[in-house]
DNA sequence: AGGCCGATGGCCT
DNA sequence: GGCCATCGGCCTT
């Protein structure tokens, strides 16, 4: 058993199933070091990946060296390259051999606003500088190098900061952005009313309506 | 506020 | 060769 140390979110918090895991790190914070200060981001946007049975997943069709750190332990970053020129960040979940990963879509700046408006001075406003997932990582300063990171060791480059579960009544839920296949699946959670959730937007064969504007999604009790 | 488009490279059929 | 878990700029309502 690994201890978990104060402000650490534990590995184990991660392990059970990846819609579990998405709502829980809900309101928790990451922290990255980058060659200026360190940035915290408190997360008001997630979307949950699973291996086996979720053909959205890149780790639906086997392993492969792209996707190695999704088959791995819960609690390490998944970092992937896409579109040519952005990388998006997970958090992988499950135990070790079974594939599950949580994407960090959005965040609100915790500290310190002064230094992430520097490292994105393409963000006019603070709302925008962690908002979108590939936003976020430039924010955070993620990139390969960065892929497989244990997030809950505190001598990481990279942590995750535990807070207290979120309100349940504070969670919503609809269908991944921008995902073509199991569009179906309400397996995005956010944060009702924070400003930096991102805009729904269907994925290619995706019914153009249902979610609207930033997802008019349901109730977590749904 | 919302739609379209170009950028740009890795991964998989 | 086609498809991306995207962003920012520019265009029209």
């Amino acid at each position: 058993m690994t201890g978990t140390t104060a402000g650490m979110l534990g590995r184990g918090e991660l392990a059970d199933d990846v819609l579990t895991a998405a709502v829980r790190l809900l309101g928790c914070t990451i922290a990255a070091d980058t060659p200026e200060r360190t940035v915290a981001v408190r997360l008001v946007e997630v979307e949950a990946y699973r291996g086996a049975d979720d053909p959205a997943s890149h780790s639906f069709r086997g392993r492969t060296p792209r996707n190695g750190v999704m088959f791995g332990p819960a609690g390490h970053l998944y970092v992937y390259f896409v579109y040519g020129m952005h990388f998006c960040a997970n958090i992988t979940c499950l135990s070790d051999g079974e594939p599950g990963a949580v994407l960090l879509r959005a965040g609100e700046v915790v500290s310190d606003l002064a230094s992430a408006h520097a490292r994105r001075p393409s963000a006019r406003r603070s709302v925008d500088l962690a908002r979108g997932p590939a936003r976020l990582a430039s924010l955070l300063g993620l990139r390969r190098e960065h892929n497989g990171v244990d997030v809950t060791d505190p001598a990481s480059p990279v942590r995750l900061l535990a807070a207290p579960p979120v309100d349940p009544a504070q969670v919503r839920r609809g269908p991944r952005v921008g995902v073509a296949a199991a569009h179906e699946l309400p397996w995005r959670f956010w944060l009702d009313g924070s400003p930096a959730v991102t805009q729904y937007r269907p994925g290619r064969g995706a019914p153009a309506t249902g979610a609207g504007r930033r997802g008019l999604g349901t109730d977590l009790r749904s």
